[in-house]
DNA sequence: GACCATCATCTAATAAATTAGAAGATTATT
DNA sequence: AATAATCTTCTAATTTATTAGATGATGGTC
């Protein structure tokens, strides 16, 4: 069987996963106001749904009613969405062959 | 002095560093040869061309004439640019602690 | 039930990445 | 020098991600 779609998430989506792995679940206005506070990201309530429903079909997150509103929770854990991204990155560079970048270890430094 | 502004490369960026790391320097026509072998990216001679200028522009490749056409090699070694993806994209996950990753280690497993 | 505040959906504008066509430049060939 | 072949530059179409406005639905309040 092939490997599943996966997708990892974008750079907005990770920035909202982040404010839900730190807590969970929250409403479209919380998780708005932490993503102006937290992440420096200053979106309309709108905009802010709109990711919310894509992560949701995504299945990034969970959704629930609560009273006439929505609850979000990440479906996903932090640590395999930060494992995938890396396997994905590391197969990206390297082809696969994630010991080939051990083996240069030359990290941060440039050449 | 503040990070530089580094601006990792996009996904088909690292397709074609990919193809040089591996040889080069190398012209436009093998790069677009290979692209289209390697990476299952068959592009248009014109959009190789704008994609090597583009990463020429961002420093991640030489450039230098060979007759009437220009050879390109890459200006960043391929651990320096893993490293720097990957510690952006721990930063991004972990908020700068990545030893939190190693603590709650589960990668790939989703739970 | 009418009114107000809050929330969601639909739709679309903007921005960045990717793709390529058309036209100009350069070099070799005759 | 004219012709053809090969490259490049310029410009723009397409796609995906991000952003948000306008409109409609929902629930509480008087």
């Amino acid at each position: 069987m092939a490997r599943s779609e996966s997708e990892h998430p974008t750079e907005l989506e990770l920035e909202i996963l982040k404010v839900l792995w730190n807590e969970s679940p929250l409403p479209v206005r919380e998780v708005r106001a932490r993503l102006a506070a937290e992440a420096d990201r200053p979106l309309a309530h709108s905009s802010v749904i709109t990711m919310l429903n894509i992560m949701h079909r995504k299945g990034f997150l969970r959704r629930r009613k609560n009273g006439k509103s929505f609850l979000f929770t990440p479906k996903v854990k932090k640590e395999c969405v930060a494992g995938s991204m890396m396997g994905d990155l590391l197969s990206r560079v390297f082809e696969g062959s994630p010991s080939a970048m051990v083996l240069g270890s030359q990290f941060t430094r440039n050449g």
